[in-house]
DNA sequence: TCTATAGTTCGATATATGTCGAACTATAGA
DNA sequence: TCTATAGTTCGACATATATCGAACTATAGA
């Protein structure tokens, strides 16, 4: 399988994604919550809710919104919906599939 | 040291850089250079000639240098003039920080 | 049922991007 | 010195993107 039109063109698109500063500083607070050593609740960890992504970053929510949806959209993260609150999350297969274009002449 | 703000900048470049189809598709071409098993002549090994990278691109001899051009800027790829050619090769650690930031929850 | 909180969608707008062809520069070789 | 080949730069243009504020939807709680 993976055509290598669709697949170039899946990947461009992740790379996409990830090429607004703001949107790749939105993703990195995903990324690095709950790595070793940081605070995250344990039923919240690997989780943030779209508020608090936003946090000290001087965007309006509609923008927040938006780029969580291209995030979304390219199969970067995850989100579901928990009562008031939308919780969002990285999608692990994709980041691995971005690293492994990267890494491919070593495998 | 490394500057949050900057290093986000930067790499968002990066990863701008490899954000359109085109574009992606000559940087896979220069990754997939002398991986093991391909045929590139020893001297050659890790570079391709401008001209090689838009081959079946269908795309214009301005376009492609145009790509070239911001893949150079985003520090992916190092060029050399080589009499009437000029070569191309992947910069291996501009990559390496980028697999480094995908997998930093690996770290 | 009313209100507050959390997010999303919409429309507008300024700016950036991808692409082309034409004109240009640089090198090799006759 | 002339010509062919390899790339680059320029100017134009259509399309895509980032951002905002206003209006909207969904949920929780009084």
């Amino acid at each position: 399988m993976s055509n290598y039109r669709t697949d170039t063109a899946r990947l461009a698109a992740a790379f996409k994604a990830l090429s607004n500063p703001n949107r790749l500083n939105i993703f990195s607070r995903l990324l690095l919550c709950c790595a070793s050593g940081s605070a995250c609740q344990v039923d919240q960890c690997m989780k943030i809710v779209v508020g608090e992504l936003g946090k000290d970053m001087d965007i309006a929510a509609s923008t927040l919104s938006h780029h969580l949806k291209a995030l979304h959209q390219a199969g970067l993260i995850s989100m579901q919906r928990r009562g008031q609150h939308v919780d969002c999350w990285v999608n692990a297969e994709m980041v691995e599939q971005l690293s492994f274009f990267l890494n491919i002449s070593k495998n």
